[in-house]
DNA sequence: CTGAAAGCGCTAACAC
DNA sequence: GTGTTAGCGCTTTCAG
């Protein structure tokens, strides 16, 4: 470990018999006036030196980080999510390629206590702020009013006047209905995620809002809460079932309750599709490998990763003033969702 | 957008009538020579104005940037891995703990050929790198030589001296195939992983080294590359069947193929364990939900994360001088794994 | 065409 | 007890 002392202007200035200004101006080809043999002289003892501008200097000078924040929840593992994972592809690359760095954080209540997502601005760490997984109880999301660029990626928050970029999750809601209500269902069970999540308000907006359209309800007794977890998704399919066993299809907030859903189901022998149809929601890169393949929404959260980095962007450079967007979603047809046995009771409502 | 100026050390000191030593004396509790008074006056102009110092100015001033940087592979979508997101979720938790930052490097040819690695440490973005999803073809790896902290999570590289925290998977490979040959089973196909990586040479030669002492071997027939993902593991599976069908046992080299192959072993009417037993290795989450729930190798990815990061601040501040551990795996048993059917032609070598 | 000097916000010797 | 000053490494006026 043996670190050598690093290499500054100062060092390139001396073994080029130039100044410090004149070494700055070469470096960022603010060169205009530099005659050549200075420049290449410059450039040589640069190279010599293996010298590299400290980040820390610039950013001083400069009053720019060149940092991105990330903000994730507290979950088990935050990262070992793979909705979370996409996102975080797409923000990084996005960020990489405009010579920005990511910095990671997760927002559990110690460190919101602590404000120290306040200080990721406060104390300069970063210039811009991504939210994600964000909820309707994110009250500290209020903190950052109008002084600061932050976007909530693939959310919005109720009565927080924050920028965001989303996927359509009331058109994923009514895709599913008109999906499963197309096939011939009547009696449909529905497993929510968190209901404190507006996009989860929105998604069952869309699908209650074609139930009703068609005269078929959704009564509270055919609904369960999921938690977002597989294992929620298998208890909640059971209870769904237990309780009313003429239940012929189940819409899932995520995919990974839908998995789980689909677990639970074969546990208390109910078959997919052909006893029970499942369909989720999300088209996760697993979804294709369950057993069955599973139908479920696509919503395109690379993408929408990638477009609130770029938007961030422009807020920071001050290209953009306010964003507020909603990316299209689509149905991906597989293999866990079919028309209900006829003469079953699940055809009779 | 209306960003109010920051505020500054400066500002706190007009404040309060003190002068910028006092006040930083006081913010660093180096104050046993302020005054009582002073020090109130100075902490009560800090709260009045907000005041938080800018760690850019106190980096540059000590030094040391307080980030550590993670340096993944580029893979489709690097984040969304559950196994890296694993190890990630375990090191920002650990660096969090210790007041340091994340930053996220994906080490792709581009940024690999502009020496951006090197960077990193040269340009002062971060004071430790840790290094996620290495392979033995990875020679920029030597490019951190001995004099900057680094360290190879869950990895080692043939023939470069970095430090490294990582598995047992030799380990690995001896249980699954004590496993599977106590259940019987004498013709046992394998689905490795990239044969670039140093563990998963480790892993087969655990494996093979059971099997060879058993009087078993380990054919190259019986051997597929499964590229580490589902649709490699499903096609691997298939491909073992269709060479051998008197394959009883499959060990994969991790739970993403594992699930493939099962995937893939249904397609061709094989059922599991009743026909073909599967034990894979890592247990992810996801394992205990397929179907069947899939017996595999537990090692302990969060714990390797985390103790990589805490070496890698031992070794930043130099309270280690160089670091190599491995950690202890053990068998998960759960339902893809069984006895081989008796008079099959798999039970007869 | 080039360089001296100020300043970004902070810490730490060294006075007083 | 408190303040002055230099300096961390860089960019950028402003002179020359």
């Amino acid at each position: 470990m043996a670190k050598r002392k690093a290499v500054s202007i100062k060092d390139v200035a001396r073994e080029s018999n130039a100044s410090l200004t004149t070494v700055s101006l070469v470096l960022n080809n603010r060169d205009g006036r530099i005659s050549r043999a200075t420049r290449e002289r410059v450039l040589s003892a640069v190279e010599r030196l293996g010298y590299r501008p400290s980040r820390l200097a610039q950013s001083l000078q400069s009053q720019r980080s060149g940092f991105l924040g990330i903000l994730v929840p507290q979950l088990r593992h935050a990262f070992a999510d793979i909705y979370f994972g996409e996102l975080i592809s797409a923000i990084q690359e996005t960020a990489a390629e405009n010579d920005y760095k990511i910095i990671l954080d997760v927002a559990n209540p110690r460190y919101l206590e602590r404000n120290h997502h306040l200080e990721l601005f406060r104390r300069h760490y970063i210039d811009g702020l991504l939210c994600l997984g964000v909820t309707n109880n994110d009250t500290y999301l209020d903190d950052f009013s109008d002084d600061h660029p932050v976007i909530v990626v693939n959310n919005r928050v109720a009565g927080i006047d924050l920028d965001f970029v989303q996927c359509d999750y009331a058109e994923a809601g009514r895709i599913a209905a008109t999906h499963l209500c197309e096939l011939g269902h009547k009696k449909i069970g529905y497993i929510h995620g968190a209901t404190e999540v507006q996009t989860t308000a929105d998604l069952r907006d869309g699908f209650e809002d074609v139930l009703n359209r068609l005269k078929l309800s959704l009564p509270t007794s055919r609904t369960e809460d999921g938690l977002y977890t597989e294992e929620g998704g298998a208890a909640a399919a059971i209870a769904l079932l237990t309780r009313d066993p003429g239940i012929t299809a189940i819409f899932s907030g995520n995919d990974k309750m839908a998995i789980g859903a689909i677990s639970g189901l074969k546990q208390i022998g109910k078959r997919v599709p052909d006893d029970v149809s499942v369909i989720g929601c999300d088209d996760i890169h697993h979804a294709e490998f369950c057993d069955p393949p599973l139908t479920t929404i696509h919503t395109p959260i690379f993408e929408v990763g990638a477009r609130a980095c770029k938007l961030l962007l422009d807020l920071i450079s001050s290209k953009a003033e306010s964003v507020r967007e909603t990316q299209a979603v689509s149905l991906s047809v597989r293999k866990s969702t079919a028309a209900p046995r006829k003469g079953r009771n699940g055809a009779t409502q």
